[in-house]
DNA sequence: AAGTTTCATTGACACAGATCAAAGGGGTAC
DNA sequence: GTACCCCTTTGATCTGTGTCAATGAAACTT
């Protein structure tokens, strides 16, 4: 289906593109949070390189052996499960400082894909070693933890969506969501590109891509926001807030 | 809005029906499973005692500090998250052998609500002398993670379930999966009690429930299941199963 | 044991979002 | 630089599930 499948046949390490932990600036978001110069230096050790890789290729695909998780350095990942009936449902988008692959820590395989939307660069944490230095450094142990348990939250917070809003709730929730994320690496909380096609944000929003064009004019058509294919404009985000919180409140 | 508030107030515990993780029929589900005689009885030695709880009592409720983990010992539970405008998204059932709480660990605080479907008992795990347990075993500390990434692993299931499924899909799905739950606790798979309502079954499914009750009409119409209110007789598996997989399979 | 409340079932109808279809625009690859 | 293909948008129609409503059956409460 994508004309680049080559390019993921030969997964490219490059050790030689290896940032500490200490000099990154993604520190106080990803793994290293709260961790000492000291204790933070020994996670540079044990972290496997760097990996880049292209648009459209896969960081690990379900049935995958598990080995490492990732940290995302730069860029910007989907992933995705799908069963063998065809069905495709795209399970989260990580952005910088966002840790991928825990869904392989259970089997030891591989659960789901990871995929590149944009040209990207991951850390790769050998897991075995992460246990074996997180059993020697509690804070790190129990960030780790923090952070498997807020994949957990997220999940919840998911499905709440898919189980209880409408297509329009939907969405404003999903633009607040990635606004929020980007303001936290200071990026714009008002206009950023999305990385991912409309047939993408509605399978991960329970919705035909259709109906994610049509809630986008709508928006538009609102002055809620400024849509230009990829491009997004926020334009008035208290009142897309609003639309999460129905105004009366139904009771049920 | 339930009538026996009060029960929750004080929170029983009764260390005195501690029974050794060794003399429980449930430690090879739990989070013993795989430890030797010996680190089991140091993981007994942490965990504070039992508590039992009636039907429709809560172990946590949202916003409750976290302290600990629960094992459930006996009976059945089920998670929902709900917001202030009044939404209510189950997220969960849980059965014996099964944790509860992980949502707790990344804020310190419970992010929703844990309820007692009928008259259980849990194992209280305080977290952080787990911690500190675990960074001393490394098979506890390992399936401690295989835990929260199966939590991770099921919640993905459960998206694709809400993103993918039709009505009839998903109450198939939910059937065999806890069928498969019974038969690996030695009950029957194909006859048991739900112990939830058609509401909170529909809310997890992200269904109203009325379209739970029509869709369990239609299954016994059609001879795959037996119902009669919430005892449930299975009598087709296989016919459920292809309801999961349509029989051509769309391309798409 | 009777009364009350909650839970389940079923029908009629409405509507949000899916499906089918077609056209235009932008990005990518060569 | 150009051509092709994928992505997006928009319209028309269909349909699965929600909503509203009423009845009946269980399960608690007292």
């Amino acid at each position: 289906m994508h004309a680049n499948v080559k390019q993921n046949v030969v997964p490219l390490i490059t050790p030689g593109l290896k940032l500490a932990c200490s000099q990154c600036n993604l520190r106080e978001l990803c793994l290293p949070f709260g961790l000492s110069e000291d204790d933070m230096s020994r996670l540079d050790n044990l972290i496997g390189g760097a990996r880049k890789l292209k648009r459209g290729q896969h960081l690990y695909r379900a049935g995958d052996v598990f080995e490492s998780i990732f940290a995302v350095k730069a860029g910007f990942f989907k992933t995705d499960v799908l069963t063998e009936d065809g069905r495709d449902q795209v399970t989260g988008f990580q952005m910088a400082g966002e840790i991928l692959g825990m869904d392989g820590i259970s089997t030891e395989v591989h659960t789901c894909n990871a995929v590149a939307l944009e040209d990207s660069e991951v850390c790769l944490i050998p897991f075995t070693e992460l246990e074996m230095l997180s059993s020697e450094i509690r804070s790190l142990q129990h960030h780790l933890h923090k952070v498997m348990s807020r994949e957990i939250v997220r999940d919840h917070g998911v499905m709440m969506l898919l189980g209880t809003m409408r297509a329009e709730e939907r969405l404003a929730a999903f633009l607040l969501n990635l606004s929020q994320r980007f303001t936290a690496r200071g990026y714009s909380p008002t206009e950023f590109h999305l990385r991912m096609t409309r047939e993408e944000i509605g399978s991960y929003l329970g919705l035909k891509l259709e109906t994610v064009s049509r809630a986008f004019s709508r928006f538009q058509d609102e002055g809620m926001i400024a849509v230009q294919q990829k491009h997004i404009r926020i334009l008035d985000i208290p009142r897309l807030k609003t639309l999460l919180a129905p105004p009366d409140g139904r009771i049920r």
